[in-house]
DNA sequence: AAAATTTCCAACCGCGAGTCC
DNA sequence: GGGACTCGCGGTTGGAAATTT
């Protein structure tokens, strides 16, 4: 009549892994491979949940993990990703060789989301929504006070429909069709329902921007600079070579100030 | 310099699907 | 056939580290 249970709670560990923990189970599955997470802890001889034991080495310690910075190829992967598959990790890492679903996962929850919900977009359905978007944080920027950028801005090309000033049913359209057609200019990111005739008129954008890594907003707010930044790692490649993270910033601080005024064309609410 | 607050991520929890007995 | 179990997944949390006050 089924089975015994996988293991007695009551004396196992719980909490971080000790090194010599880390140490027991790499020689054990280096040794004889993780067939049986059930019986894996007690050959072992570690004071784990066979459950512990597997999320121990498929999120830390497997030798084909991939730790560090998340790269701009892999952060669009994971954009666009999701915009298809929604919180399926695991269909995701799957498509990023060496990172985890779980990494993957809280990357997502503590850097992308946040990106997104200040854009205004919806992290949900990848669709802009105004009530989303973070005026506050455009209108107190250092760079809008300094220099107003965002309304000196050329916001739309000569063959671009105007935008009214009360935002009406086709103005919502209109913003959530420009929005949709400059993410879509974003190499990687195709985002949901976007209108593909639309999408060369309004890219002011290089192919290659990544509309995430605009968080990079020290110049915008300093205080957000560590929103897309993970530690480690410190060149990242942009057009093909190599930058450094000063490089990487101001490159994204740049395409910032299009990105905000091209998804909202913020004349029409001044 | 210290306290308070925020951020980040490793690890845990609970659930559903599939498998075993 | 069905209950007990394993496995894998996604959501959540605890606490260390970083940052701000």
């Amino acid at each position: 009549m089924g089975r015994e249970p996988c293991c007695d709670k009551n004396s196992l560990k719980k909490g971080s892994w000790t090194p010599e923990e880390d140490r027991k189970l790499v020689h054990y599955i280096q040794k004889y491979g993780y067939g049986n997470w059930r019986t894996l802890p007690k050959n072992a001889g570690l004071q784990r949940c066979g459950k512990s034991c597997r999320l121990r080495w498929t999120n830390y310690l497997r030798p084909d993990i991939k730790r560090g910075r998340f790269s701009f190829e892999e952060e669009e992967i994971i954009i666009q990703l999701h915009s298809i598959l929604g919180n399926k990790w695991s269909a995701i890492a799957a498509r990023l060789p060496g990172r985890t679903d779980n990494e993957i996962k809280n990357y997502w929850n503590t850097h992308i989301r946040k990106i997104l919900l200040r854009m205004g977009i919806d992290p949900v359905t990848h669709r802009p929504r105004l009530d989303l978007l973070d005026l506050s944080w455009i209108l107190s920027s250092s760079l809008y006070n300094q220099n107003q950028i965002f309304l000196n801005q050329p916001l739309m090309q000569s063959n671009e429909i105007p935008t009214c000033s009360v935002p009406s049913t086709n103005e919502t359209q209109l913003v959530d069709q420009k929005f949709q057609s400059n993410i879509s200019g974003l190499s990687g990111y195709q985002g949901n329902a976007m209108p593909s005739n639309l999408t060369e008129d309004y890219m002011p954008l290089p192919s290659d921007y990544n509309y995430y890594g605009s968080d990079h907003q020290t110049v915008i707010d300093p205080s957000l600079e560590s929103v897309l930044s993970t530690p480690l790692s410190s060149s990242t490649y942009v057009n093909g070579s190599n930058i450094t993270e000063d490089e990487r910033e101001n490159y994204d601080n740049n395409n910032l100030k299009f990105e905000i005024s091209d998804i909202l064309d913020i004349n029409g609410f001044m």
